[in-house]
DNA sequence: CTGTTAGCGCTTTCAC
DNA sequence: GTGAAAGCGCTAACAG
């Protein structure tokens, strides 16, 4: 009835043969014969033997486990990234720690410890902060930094957010908007900074004249953006166009516009950036910049497990992967 | 330069003591001097040691790690409900593994031994399946069932679900509605019929007859509930009142409304349900029956580190917990 | 091809 | 109050 767990010794003596052996069975180590392998197999699957994955990352610290830190699992566009990570990583057999750090720089820090502790053989980190600490050099654990780009970041994958930027104003241009308002998020990431220049760099391009007063700096919400847009609107009637640095703050700006009773996209046109599942199903559709998360998860996850794995010595050389962006073109412009 | 990793040995020599003795104020276990603590956790301190979770949890058999199975973490129902699991059991010096089954029942089986190999303490399980394989039986680890209630479920906790079909159902009636269609989930969940047993009784109670041909099944999406509608609309030009089973539908059913050209809330009234952010930020806002995903998150967790703890017996009855839900009242009744 | 054996880092009797 | 020592379940020499 309350039989406790079978573990490898019982595997053993009811194939009748050594745990040696069973363990190499398991692990594909090879040296034994294919009857031993069959026979051995066989009790495994008739008393659906699990190994015990402690006792075996205690042996070879390796936990087939990998820690992702994200600064909001409830944005879509971070639940999105963990989707694609696990995606490439469970085929691998490997399970993962999802950690919340809620946009704070304490938690990660506990987060990071307790991974440490956990003994992760990798960890993915979109960082809250600035600034990154030496993870690798302090706990000698492989790190991979995604779509952020803080200081002190070794191998990084991020979106190619300056052209993200880029093409958003292009695209506004070329649909006949002058005067581009541009909505930015006041933290200071450098997503925030590339697509900024991105902007700065198309009005260039076109020959526009970049004024300050119409680059408004608002806390990354829906609200937040709503109302700056709504006060920019007021100061600047002469606005014909709109780009947010992202989707949630775009149909903030999309309200505001509506309200001031102005047409989208006929007076004013709008792009987003992220591509979150809002954008097909606001209204009017949006315009945005989507990043290809699912891209986002793959080259992270193939570059730690290559780390993991030791085919690249570990932070040898810094390593940033940028992952293009594309404009989907939808009904605000 | 590459020390390696410091263990409870080094701690021990380091303060003077026996590794038991380390072991012991690690522990708080007691039978230990106040003097020989402070000496210990001071090297401790110093040295930014931690223990070994691995090793531990070979010892102890616990591994401090509670998995988590939903069916789509980029569902900002379900990552809101991740969200809170995490608040409540880091505090408890858990970390959670986050399984994405994708809404097959194949793939969290994998998951479900997978985290039975790692060895996780329990599990929180959002499942997809209506029947569930006895976990606790199979593996000995303690399940809680969230959201959904499958056969064989023991413990669970559960949104009042029945009592937010009869609330927006209630809602739309007080408001005057006397032709409400129900767009329904196809799949057979309980949380579905739940809330069609709600609106059937809210009909009942206010002598509305239930026409079974205002009760649509469709697809969870945006676009199957988004169609639904709009056939209903022009099969049933009666109907003055939607209510959706979930959000998204609602939103879908909004879209469908606004382009048959009827006014809402003037001509026809929409209730949600779930309460995710979209509802607060569409246009217009939606009243909708929101489910408490913080309590959701720290009943399952309240249940289930009580089970570990083995404060209480593992499934000997079954437990369920019914959450309460709510109306949040905006601008669509 | 197969078995024996020494630990991995920790908890926990059992002595003192 | 403290230490010695026996494993937890597994891998990886090493010896045959």
């Amino acid at each position: 009835m309350d039989e406790k767990k079978i573990s490898m010794v019982d595997i053993a003596k009811l194939s009748g043969v050594s745990i040696a052996t069973v363990s190499r069975v398991l692990n594909k180590n090879g040296r034994y014969s294919k009857e031993t392998e069959e026979r051995v197999l066989e009790v495994i699957r008739q008393h659906d033997y699990k190994v015990n994955v402690n006792a075996k990352g205690l042996r070879t610290k390796r936990t087939q486990t990998i820690g992702v830190i994200v600064p909001d699992i409830t944005n879509e566009f971070f639940s999105q990234i963990v989707r694609a990570i696990e995606r490439y990583v469970v085929p691998e057999g490997y399970t993962v720690f999802v950690c919340d750090s809620n946009e704070d720089e304490e938690t990660e820090g506990i987060h990071i410890s307790s991974l440490a502790a956990k003994g992760v053989d990798g960890i993915i980190y979109i960082s809250t902060r600035g600034d990154v600490k030496k993870i690798y050099e302090n706990y000698k654990i492989p790190v991979v930094y995604i779509d952020r780009r803080p200081k002190n970041a070794g191998t990084l994958v991020i979106s190619d957010n300056e052209m993200g930027g880029f093409l958003a104003t292009q695209e506004l241009i070329k649909k006949g908007c002058r005067h581009i308002l541009m909505v930015k998020d006041t933290k200071p990431y450098s997503t925030v900074r590339h697509r900024y220049k991105g902007y700065a760099g198309a009005l260039e391009k076109y020959g526009l004249p970049l004024d300050p007063e119409l680059v408004v700096e608002t806390e990354v919400s829906y609200a937040a953006a709503r109302q700056a847009t709504q006060e920019a609107l007021v100061a600047h009637p002469e606005i014909d166009g709109v780009f947010c640095n992202n989707d949630m703050m775009a149909l903030g700006a999309l309200h505001a516009i509506r309200e001031a009773k102005r047409k989208v996209p006929r007076d004013i046109k709008l792009v987003g950036f992220d591509g979150v599942s809002l954008t097909e199903i606001c209204d009017p559709p949006m315009t945005t910049i989507r990043q290809n998360t699912d891209e986002f998860g793959k080259k992270s996850v193939e570059i730690l497990l290559r780390r993991i794995h030791k085919k690249q010595e570990p932070n040898v050389h810094d390593e940033v992967v940028v992952v293009p962006v594309e404009l989907v073109r939808r009904q605000t412009t």
